[in-house]
DNA sequence: TATGAATGAGTCTTCATTCAT
DNA sequence: TATGAATGAAGACTCATTCAT
């Protein structure tokens, strides 16, 4: 009988670790050596693990995101609406450190997915995914009378997606700038305006 | 006697060429010898021109927002206050491949910006300068009379200047779906928001 | 009580695998994982029944040997002189493809043994123990006197021993040429040979 | 300008000294590590001269059939029919230790070829190639009368070609048996074969 | 007997960089 | 100014082998 070791926590555990080193020093810097270093294991390791390291590298995009998700489940749970959506961009926003890695890791494989055509359609479809999320907290709260009924969902969501996403790019350079107090106020702006637009059509 | 090279164009002609292979491949396929091969000149005039590869990726950033700065000026010239704005977000959006591809250029930057420090504060003031130009439009705007003068230009620079690189991002892993067509109309959606949101404070 | 298992059957199972892969693709092939991979045990199981690599790999040029020397058994049984000497040497020429990879597999052993000097020795053995079993052949047909008494049979068993692996050296790269009907003619010329050349000394 | 290196020479010198290592110790012995050390230049340079590790072995199977040529035109310089293809098969068969080596060279190329489906194609036209010249001498020997007029000289060619190979196939596992005298004397025989066979058809 | 986790050496390859000409 | 020869570090990856269970 070998030795058992849960391979999915293994996993995760190194693609943590693939993470942290792409935040910190981008693509180049997550070396299977430095990964092997840094877990304290040998280089073959990660290789019993991953395939190759393509499948390393997604691995760590993969972490970064179930971390994100869970985040966002925490902060909704038990509300929807527009309390959600308020979580879920606050959960978003770069607003402390570890959620500014995250958005480190996102960019660097934004860039990516950028020029490479395989992982490009599957960016897409997490932006799809994403703008659905957003959505369907608009469309709870208009069932709810929260904001007018005439909006349309998913549009507000895709607008209030890229806002969030624009804002996310432009704070992760500046962040004494565009810190936790600035961007919690901007959640309040961007609510604001699905009240205040002009309805659809 | 020496013979006489134009310095800057070279180096133009260099980083122009570093450009298109970041585009294709991201930052790992603009390597000195394809550079070089391309160019048709030998590695060592690649290293002549630029001390190290560094400063040859910091050209090709400067060659891309330099093609970027001169179509916004022939966009704009003889126009200001909203159209001007309206022509702006036109240049800035991804409505083309060669925009696309400048796009991608950028998203490479970003993604070395965020995860090395030297390069981070001077991303923010790249977008800050940005930021200032799109509130100089609005500011002229309120000066004329076209929105509201209750506006905060600054502000709402920020607004639609974050909005259209949120949807910029998003529209490059989509381009058939974000097509010119749907970005056009976006900007009417941008612009409209700026007469239609309750004024400031 | 430990589990019984057929430690005969289960190597000869391993080394005819080993056997395959080196005729599909080289000695590289033959990778233990591999071979493990498609018996469909554990790579401890292959190291069990094996040594190291080396005896792997010459279990698997046993393997191919046996095959050889069942076959040519089963086509010769009941027949010797010149009638056992053209089944000996159809059994050898690569008029199928199992044959063919028979060869593919023989000619990697000859590659190593060439180059490494435990080896060669053995199969010169081999080589020598093959011409006796030709010169058997031809010395049987000279006392039935289906050929001259007056030849020599250990130098015509390595005559056409020779030529036949001469002969099978060449049709292996070339299949389609040197099809089963192209090499079963080739049988009768070489059997003529031995009739119509002038006598020893 | 640039130092000055003769390109063909350099390939050649690593091309030669790959051969010697493959000819040592098999296809893996030639680690270009080994070939650099043994060269005294490093590694960048072997791959300054080859753009990867098939090229340079494609180059030691072509600097042994070179000097295999070259060997071959010394010695018939000035001969032809019969006189040449004895020193035909003398510069081809294994009588020398330089010979044997590229023997050796030779065999691992052909249990490379046997594997590789995209050498296996040049591997047989190396062969037609080589059966043609066997053919042409003895061409010449029927027009000037050496052997007779009736013989078919591509089928001769043929057959002392595949005989000399399956004879230096087996020399070269037993050089002390199969020495110089013997296989000088090795000739003689096949030689006389075609001139005391019954004619074709 | 059997498993598969772990190791680490070794391979090719790519690349920025230095330097003599 | 320009060339390209030469270097050596570092990368991903493959693999035989050892060993605790």
């Amino acid at each position: 009988m070998p030795k058992h070791v849960d391979h999915g926590a293994r996993r995760y555990e190194l693609s943590s670790i693939a993470a942290a080193l792409i935040a910190e020093g981008g693509m180049e810097a997550a070396t299977i050596r430095e990964i092997a270093h840094r877990s304290g294991y040998s280089k073959g390791v990660v290789e019993h693990y991953f395939e190759n390291k393509d499948e390393l590298i997604s691995g760590a995009l993969d972490c970064i995101n179930r971390r994100y998700e869970q985040r966002v489940d925490r902060a909704i749970r038990g509300h929807s609406g527009m309390v959600a959506l308020r979580q879920r961009i606050a959960a978003t926003l770069p607003v402390t450190p570890v959620i500014r890695n995250e958005w480190k890791v996102r960019l660097v494989f934004w860039s990516m997915a950028a020029v490479q055509g395989t992982l490009r359609e599957r960016q897409a479809q997490r932006f799809e995914r994403a703008i659905e999320y957003f959505a369907a907290d608009i469309a709870y709260a208009m069932q709810t009378g929260e904001v007018s009924a005439t909006l349309d969902a998913r549009q507000r969501g895709y607008e209030v997606f890229t806002a969030t996403i624009g804002i996310a790019s432009l704070a992760l350079y500046n962040p004494s700038y565009y810190n936790k107090a600035f961007l919690l106020a901007e959640i309040d702006r961007l609510i604001e305006r699905l009240n205040h637009q002009l309805p659809e059509g």
